[in-house]
DNA sequence: GCCTTAATTGATATCGATATCTTTTGGTCT
DNA sequence: AGACCAAAAGATATCGATATCAATTAAGGC
């Protein structure tokens, strides 16, 4: 009896009080709120003004009870990224289907056998479309294993998204263009490599846009400072390992991601090199462990929530085209990267 | 054209085509599917039957705008946790408040008076419920802010819940036992043990389940061989160094979080100490670092997605009871922890 | 065996937003 | 000025699940 819906209104504010408050009807409002063309300036005027008086914010799970767009399921199919990758996918994911009032699916899947398993499960789950996850998203027998069955797909940073696939990426190639252009910036004429995962796309794209930083400024590639690294934080300690131990170390090195190089760094601490002031480390991605790690990763920032949340919504477009009739072409959306200038890296020693 | 409804029905089952298949109403079908008592075992079995041969899932969205529970809004203040702890919290509340059909919104606020503000942006956004991660978990302030106005609280994982809030943790005091418990049946005698912030209310707490696994071992505390961390990565790294620059350094190292285990293995790998040969590492709390780095960490596992779902039902319920006027009072949940036994540690040397 | 009570089941209204259809408005063309 | 038509605004039906109340059945009690 304390709190008995307290305060103005009896607890939420609806289409409706808006439309009373306005003194219009609840689908005028509607329109208003989806920008439809067919509302008069001063009506809608009105209306936005009583939006704000009241305070008004749309219920989203109501939205998506509206007639024909009930329950879409989106899938979500990994391997095995990393984990701090993939939670922040799926940050923005389920805040974005949310919103939209859809539903996402996460499914778990190993080798090609069980691709097959984990494909079968989403399409008796009923999905209406898949996102692919790194590195799932260059897995051509699975996105065929989907599209055959007529269910859209989007490949989520891949650097080469196969045909027929939606794709929401970052230009890698730029990325790994920039930092190399902030490394050789600031003095470093010596630069180790340590590459990626060879079945990942990115990998080859990133090593294209560093080698091309090194030619725009006049410098000749050694050979024995590019390593192969796996991606993971245990290949960055190895490949850390093999530039740090050489009796000419590299003044620089650039990680093909954040997790190779928080291996390189704890080589670094180990043998006493000072970061940045005798080394000059970074990554890519900008996962969170760049900005927990000491001293902070330089890093090329992926928007990876941004990217989970606009895979959902470009996805959800699709499907609600492809449900209609519509024609309906797979989308490409390229998001903007940002470098990271932090802390770990300095100018060229000496 | 191509792909016009394909499949036998025409798109979702809802609960209406499981009524008709098994011959009873779809509000029987609602109950069982809410394990609601009153229904009889041939219908209920019946009713499942349908479910399975139709393959029928829940429309969430559908079901949030059930009458009277309407746009809950529950808020998440944050000031300022590691950023991959908050992605795991956010996975699992998110994923809970798409389930329920609520609405999460996400508050960053600094200082004192950058808290009342955040609390004030809050109120005014109509939230009808907050969760505090940690730290604010145990800022009594906010939490007095957010009473003073009918607005109830939900602390995650903290300690030592205040009076009037909700709680949602484990057991810190049982975990730093267990992790002790298993260094010294290792053999380990010399165990470091690095202290968390100790503005934080587990800090104390887990270190007083160290002692305790001291005693209970036989092992007298050697004062010299507990630091003051901060729960950073910098901080640990500065505390193993510490302990390792030691002429009799530890052969067990207990940080209080995974962070600053980190940092004590970024040492130990610069000094080419082998773990967990030579020096046996454990954290606490299990976040993606743990099983990103290597060798593996062997850790406490908190269920933080778990807890994050967890809270956001705990809080809609209370909200629930509240808008209904029912007597509420605040629910303390203890989740069970998990000790992870991974590759960071090993039996003492010698 | 009849009546009261409790346990089951069903019918109907509801939630918030939108699709769709209908009515009204305002303007233009001859 | 009258007719006609597109634009603008409203009325109503709908989505899927559940709350609520009514109807039915079963279970005891004397």
């Amino acid at each position: 009896m304390k709190r008995q819906r307290m305060s103005d209104q009896g607890g939420t504010v609806t289409i409706h009080d808006v439309a009373r408050h306005a003194g219009v009807s609840s689908m005028t409002v509607s329109r208003v709120i989806n920008k439809n063309v067919n509302v008069r300036e001063p009506l809608r005027e009105k209306v936005m003004a009583s939006i704000k008086a009241l305070k008004y914010t749309m219920n989203m799970a109501a939205r998506s009870t509206r007639a024909g767009m009930g329950g879409v399921r989106i899938g979500v199919l990994y391997s095995h990224p990393s984990a701090s990758y993939l939670n922040e996918v799926m940050l923005g994911g389920l805040d974005q289907a949310a919103r939209l009032g859809a539903q996402l699916l996460l499914e778990k899947c190993g080798g090609l056998q069980s691709q097959k398993n984990a494909v079968n499960r989403l399409v008796e789950a009923g999905v209406d479309g898949v996102i692919l996850p790194p590195p799932l998203c260059d897995s051509a027998p699975t996105v065929q294993m989907l599209t055959r069955v007529g269910i859209p797909v989007l490949a989520l940073a891949t650097a080469r998204p196969l045909p027929e696939v939606s794709a929401v990426r970052i230009d890698d190639f730029q990325g790994a263009l920039a930092l190399t252009r902030h490394l050789t910036k600031l003095g470093h004429k010596r630069i180790g490599f340590i590459k990626g995962n060879p079945t990942h796309t990115p990998t080859e794209v990133r090593y294209e846009g560093f080698l091309k930083g090194l030619s725009e400024a006049g410098i000749t590639l050694d050979e024995g400072l590019v390593v192969q690294g796996q991606f993971t934080y245990k290949s960055g300690l190895e490949a850390g390992r093999e530039l740090l131990d050489r009796k000419d170390p590299p003044t620089a090195i650039f990680a093909s991601n954040d997790d190779m190089a928080a291996g390189v760094m704890a080589v670094a601490h180990g043998l006493k090199i000072s970061i940045p002031e005798q080394l000059s480390v970074c990554g890519f991605d900008d996962t969170p462990v760049a900005s927990t790690i000491w001293p902070q990763l330089t890093t090329v920032h992926q928007p990876i929530v941004a990217m989970g949340r606009s895979s959902v919504s470009t996805i959800f477009e699709r499907i609600k085209e492809l449900k209609s009739g519509e024609p309906s072409r797979p989308v490409h959306q390229l998001m903007k990267f940002t470098l990271m200038d932090r802390d770990s890296t300095g100018p060229a020693p000496k």
